[in-house]
RNA sequence: GCGCUCAUAGCUCAGCUGGAUAGAGCAACGGACUUCUAAUCCGUAGGUCGAAGGUUCGAAUCCUCCUGAGCGCGCCA
């Protein structure tokens, strides 16, 4: 519908800009549907838009464009001041959209993404503990993300990459090292940047168990070895069932590793320092990334030999960008917002102009329980893991929860609010829609009552029946903005309104009218639909729609 | 000190890249179960969009300057 009216408005801009003698371009102009149901179906700003074209004032221009509108679509077109058109629609057309979106799932999917490549890289937590809460937003945000924009036509390929290098390696084999040694009666100093968890006790507890006292008959440094191997893959394993079980899907564990196992890092410094970016000073081998716009240049490999994190960081995403993606989105902690601009220089400097980085920040997680605040350290060990708000709150509350307010603004996460909440939730409102109409539909065929999907629709003619229908066409506008802007949680607020437009519809009209087929079949369509529309959005969020509860 | 983010109803937050009378949920108050699930619905009340300027047909939204909160500024990751 909305492409409809966008072509007609295109075409009769452009023949009063030509019949004007002009040669302006389209000024770029919205449509869209009004909240306030007295300002028609749809609403358009072109005429205010090309003021300045026609130096006309905008009221005029929208009545010639008026004038020039003619569609059986279009019930009624009518300029107002300061100069919008609003446009009222058939009714007919309605019924089309209820009968679509009550059989198939083609008005849930955009193609704005034209199948480009993105890859969306999220969590990526270090591998030296179990998920936290904090992650938890950063996890559900990704997933949503990815499963937003793959249904607004994006081919999306999903990453986590495993920090499995580095320092903190060392101090995870140590932390473990340590604990099992004091299992064995033996000494070993505790590392002073340790992990503290009782997960590290957990480990070390297990290698006893299967090892008895050998590893400490080894030298440290090789038991040390032994401990970081099973802590690693351990952990990891962790991660991904933790991940799993929150509904999360990621296509691949990138282990940042391999970039040196491979020679990746070297050759892409070297492949910079060819273009002139990589210098050496001091010792150590420096990247120039003021010449981005840094505040200063820094460090990709230290004058003792080791690289930095930032340097096996620019072989990844060079590797991204190889493997030919078109668009590559990181989704970070809001804490790591200074490291933004030092990648983005190196992506720049890596010079694939047609490419895209984008990142994410998303904003602390505070965590509340009963108004006491609590820290959330890694090696402090004082955290609440994801698994355990899981299986407190339930999957659907908690993947609901994180995706409902803006990535950018942080919130409070209060625990025992999550799990006081259970049944007084948004999320179980949505749902609960859900289940209505599948119990609608349970019923109907317990009692024998005659219906014919997407028969009888001319008895839709309510304004509470329209309002509904308009609703549901106003999923592909809030799934492209979702998708645009990168911001899930638009999903969750619609689904919210679309929720409760069909609670009222519900408590107010009988859906099955045994002695009226027609409007029996007409309302069970409409409710197909919306629960269609409410199964397809609580998937994107990763939360399910179940049939009864 | 420099940088990033935020500030909207008592509380938690939306507000569709500048649109028409700023919206929801919770909390408060008053009502609705002989019913396809009352896990629901209907109503009432609640606002100087942190403050001040600016840009224009039009600003919660964009710009500047304040105020306040969180975070970041390493040859750590």
């Amino acid at each position: 519908m909305k492409q409809i009216l966008q072509s007609l408005l295109d075409t009769a801009v452009n023949d009063m800009i030509k019949d004007a003698g002009l040669s302006n371009d389209l000024p770029e102009y919205t449509i869209e549907t009004p909240n306030n149901p007295e300002h028609g179906d749809f609403a358009t700003n072109v005429a205010m838009k090309s003021a300045g074209i026609f130096r006309k004032k905008p009221i005029d221009i929208a009545n010639d464009i008026v004038s020039r509108l003619k569609h059986p679509m279009i019930m009624s077109a009518g300029a107002v001041m300061p100069g919008f058109i609003n446009f009222s629609i058939d009714s007919g057309f309605y019924h089309d959209l209820v009968k679509k979106a009550a059989t198939d799932d083609s008005l849930f999917k955009s193609s704005i993404g034209e199948g480009r490549k993105v890859m969306v890289e999220f969590v990526s937590a270090n591998p030296t503990g179990p998920l936290h809460i904090g992650h938890g937003r950063n996890a559900a945000y990704g997933d949503s993300l990815a499963k937003i924009m793959t249904a607004a036509g994006y081919d999306v390929h999903t990453e986590y990459y495993v920090n499995d290098a580095g320092n903190q390696m060392n101090n995870l084999g140590k932390s473990i090292y340590a604990r099992y040694m004091e299992l064995s009666g033996k000494e070993f100093a505790f590392p002073e940047d340790g992990y503290h968890g009782q997960y590290i006790i957990d480990i070390a507890q297990e290698l006893f168990n299967e090892h008895g006292e050998d590893l400490a008959q080894m030298p440290d440094a090789q038991g040390t070895d032994v401990c970081f191997k099973k802590g690693l893959h351990d952990i990891k394993e962790n991660i991904a069932d933790t991940l799993k079980n929150f509904n999360v899907d990621i296509e691949l564990y990138f282990s940042e590793n391999s970039l040196y196992e491979n020679g990746d890092v070297p050759s892409s410094l070297e492949y910079l320092k060819e273009r002139g970016f990589v210098f050496e000073k001091d010792g150590a081998l420096w990247f120039r990334s003021t010449e981005f716009g840094d505040d200063k240049d820094r460090v990709v490999k230290r004058s003792n030999g080791d690289y930095t994190y930032f340097a096996s960081d620019i072989a990844y995403h060079k590797n991204k960008f190889d493997r030919g993606f078109m668009t590559v989105i990181d989704v970070w902690g809001a804490d790591h917002h200074g490291y933004v601009k030092r990648l983005s220089s190196a992506i720049d400097a890596i010079g694939y102009e047609d490419r895209e980085f984008q990142v994410s920040l998303i904003q602390m997680v505070n965590l509340v329980n009963a108004g006491e605040r609590v820290s959330m350290s890694t090696r402090a060990g004082s955290f609440i893991e994801l698994d355990e708000l899981i299986k407190e709150v339930g999957n659907d509350a908690a993947r609901y929860f994180y995706t409902m307010r803006d990535y950018e603004a942080q919130f409070d996460f209060d625990i025992a609010l999550a799990k006081k909440r259970e049944y007084d939730n948004p999320v179980f409102y949505i749902q609960y829609a859900h289940a209505r109409v599948q119990s609608v539909l349970r019923k109907a065929k317990e009692d024998n009552i005659e219906y014919e999907l997407c028969s009888g629709l001319e008895k839709l003619k309510s304004k509470e029946e329209l309002e509904i229908i308009k609703k549901i066409y106003d999923y592909i506008n809030v799934l492209e903005q979702s998708a645009r802007n990168r911001q899930p949680h638009r999903i969750g607020y619609y689904l919210q309104e679309l929720a409760s437009m069909f609670h009222s519809y519900y408590f107010n009209n009988k859906m099955l009218n045994g002695d009226d087929k027609d409007l029996t079949s007409a309302r069970v369509t409409l409710a197909v639909a919306v629960g269609n529309t409410i199964r397809n959005g609580l998937a994107l969020l990763g939360v399910g729609a179940p049939d009864r509860m």
